[in-house]
DNA sequence: ATAAAATAGTTGAACCATCAACTATAATAG
DNA sequence: CTATTATAGTTGATGGTTCAACTATTTTAT
């Protein structure tokens, strides 16, 4: 496979990690639009976690999709424009807001399920299982190993 | 390592890739700003090419870098602001710009190269060589899997 | 030789990331 | 109890990415 050897020969890790991020996000905003949704994939990583739990504080939105809490906060600001989640205040700690879905955002969530796994099918396509586990480990080794103080 | 399969089990691929890639620029960008240098890692990776080849169209550093052409535009622009290269129209193609250093521009390269070697030691720190073969080797088959018809 | 298509680059709009500075509330220390 | 500190979230600025639409050249096809 000559391209795949001139790839590597010609890039280094930062440039494929780039790549491959930008390859894959392109992708599922291409196959959302393609059947008719309109989310972008960041907009999908913060959904998925409060579908999970039925709702969840942006805190805890950033913690789990590894996310500046700027980001949460502006991704928030588009869902809930696009109405499909709501900041409610919580009652107990007035600093926090709990983000929940709309119906909408319900429906959205299960309309994307199936070209999610479209997606992950088109990028894992002709790697072995074996080297996809390798490939996370070394993600995780990343980055642990990049992990600095403030989150 | 808990951390680490705490992390694989909460993470899907797309999340992993997605922070991996933001730790590295964040680092890239902390050891630079650390040793005194203003760059960001896609400012880095445009530089790098232009200094190969001596000069280089906007074109070309787009293929080498896997960089739309909008992007390139935008990158080369902050840094003409910066001094650090100059567009030079070209004598024979009236389309094309080619891109060259300025001797600021080259000094920064220069700069700049032991801190890339730095980062990318802690980027691989504890990481065995023949799993980021692999893990380069699967970055390279995911671009080529999703690699689409317009560049 | 001219019309049509391809190529190189730019611009504006929308979204995301990061930093720094800020508000408001809660927790803690004296 | 009050002063300090920590936490949750927002805002503005700057930089990067993508898309679509655009200009200006060059190539090609007839």
């Amino acid at each position: 496979m000559a391209d795949k050897e001139s790839l590597q020969f010609h890039m280094n890790l930062g440039m494929l990690i780039n790549s491959a991020h930008r390859a894959m996000t392109k992708r599922f905003v291409k196959n959302a639009h393609e059947s008719g949704l309109d989310i972008s994939l960041d907009q999908w990583m913060v959904l998925g976690p409060i579908w999970q739990r039925g709702d969840a504080s942006q805190k805890e939105l950033g913690d789990m999709c590894l996310k500046d809490k700027t980001s949460v906060t502006r991704i928030i600001d588009t869902l809930e424009k696009k109405n499909l989640v709501v900041r409610v205040p919580d009652q107990l700690d007035h600093r926090v807001n709990r983000v929940i879905l709309t119906n909408a955002g319900k429906q959205l969530f299960y309309d994307v399920l199936p070209m999610m796994e479209k997606t992950r099918e088109e990028v894992k396509k002709n790697i072995p299982d074996e080297d996809i586990e390798i490939f996370k480990n070394v993600l995780s080794s990343i980055i642990i190993n990049l992990k600095d103080e403030k989150g």
